[in-house]
DNA sequence: TACAACAAGAACTAATAGAGAACAAATTAT
DNA sequence: ATAATTTGTTCTCTATTAGTTCTTGTTGTA
């Protein structure tokens, strides 16, 4: 049974092990966790190692894997507890992370086999494709598109977005579905996308 | 046998345990079922504790896990890990029913703790509020609405319809959420209420 | 009245976590 | 090969988090 911090970082090694093209080290984790001593991360480590979920590290440097059996109880993991509930999306503004992640089980048909994960939508932008406001999507996480989807869309580095998307050679356009709303003209460098939309659910309780 | 505050506690924990990304701690159930008290928290705990239903934690912090046993008495409890999916509902026929009944698995935000089931939109009549053709409702099965609801009616005990509804002494009406379509007045005996709209799902793939 | 369930809160203690120093092995540079 | 640097390991000290144990008072019930 793991402890707070190493199930903070067992999902850390789990999501982010394909951002790194070395196995990091534990400064890079430090870093990147927010700790400001390797000695603390270590001993985190090793609970892990001793549960484990990572391969022992005699001093191997870059050496931090996970085990298989680790990589295993990942994949299902997203079956058993659901998809991790991460945040608000709102038009115009950075996706707000919330601060406790939450799951929330989600039918196999709303979903792909490829990480998903859920945000929370604000405001009107997608109001004629039936998205409204509070609504929760599915979001499949990659970085391409094909014209017509609707996708998570980082502008500029720093304004997140739910919009269809229409790319040209020398122009993107994202499409906003609400009569009031203009599409928007960007360069293709300006525009990232971070995930396309798989799914969509509405609670109508209170 | 549990007292009626254990009782409590296991259905919260029961209900509750996937929105917490690590256990929760006892502050946080607290916090979550209106308690000022730790100790009196803990308490509960520990009655629960000695009924098997919560792995003893010894001074463990966030330890507080179900047993086997007691995640297995509330599945029985709920009856099934999904709702079953019945059938799909178009505006002028009588609900269709599947032969071979699925279930979906629905997150807990969409759905009641009475029973509720599923059905698949067939039609434009709710498209104003933003329920679409293909999309899947999840409908609480019961057989008097207020105001305003959208319902599963059933009218003349032949044509299922989705609509909100306003019943008056003297007659029922049934709305439909589209600009195309007409309000139907009918007298009350006429309709017969089937469900409440609870939540709603679409799915983008393909 | 007597008893049980329950609530609140204070005091206490163990578990967990973090920082930083010192060191040693592995890796890279000279 | 040797030196310089990186990086994993071990340690001590300290702070924070969170479970446990009390005591006290209230409420509802047989």
């Amino acid at each position: 049974m793991l402890t707070r911090k190493q199930q903070e970082l067992y999902n850390f090694l789990l999501t982010q092990q394909d951002n790194f093209i070395h196995p990091p080290t534990l400064d890079e984790i430090c870093l990147a966790m927010n700790l400001k001593s390797r000695g603390s991360l270590h001993k985190h480590i090793q609970g892990l190692v001793s549960a484990g979920l990572i391969e022992p590290l005699n001093r191997k440097q870059r050496g931090i894997r996970l085990t298989k059996q680790a990589i295993q109880m990942g994949k299902e993991k997203d079956d058993a507890d659901g998809l991790p509930y991460v945040g608000a999306i709102a038009a115009g503004k950075p996706i707000e992370a919330i601060t406790d992640i939450k799951y929330m089980k989600v039918p196999e048909q709303l979903k792909t086999d490829k990480p998903c994960y859920i945000l929370q939508v604000k405001g009107d932008s997608m109001i004629d494709e039936g998205i409204f406001d509070g609504d929760w999507v599915v979001i499949e996480q990659r970085s391409v598109a094909r014209n017509g989807e609707i996708v998570v869309a980082l502008v500029e580095k720093s304004e997140a977005t739910l919009k269809r998307i229409e790319q040209y050679p020398h122009e993107t356009v994202l499409i906003p579905a609400n009569k009031n709303m203009q599409p928007m003209h960007y360069k293709p460098n300006q525009v990232e996308i971070q995930g396309v939309l798989v799914g969509q659910m509405r609670s109508y309780l209170h």
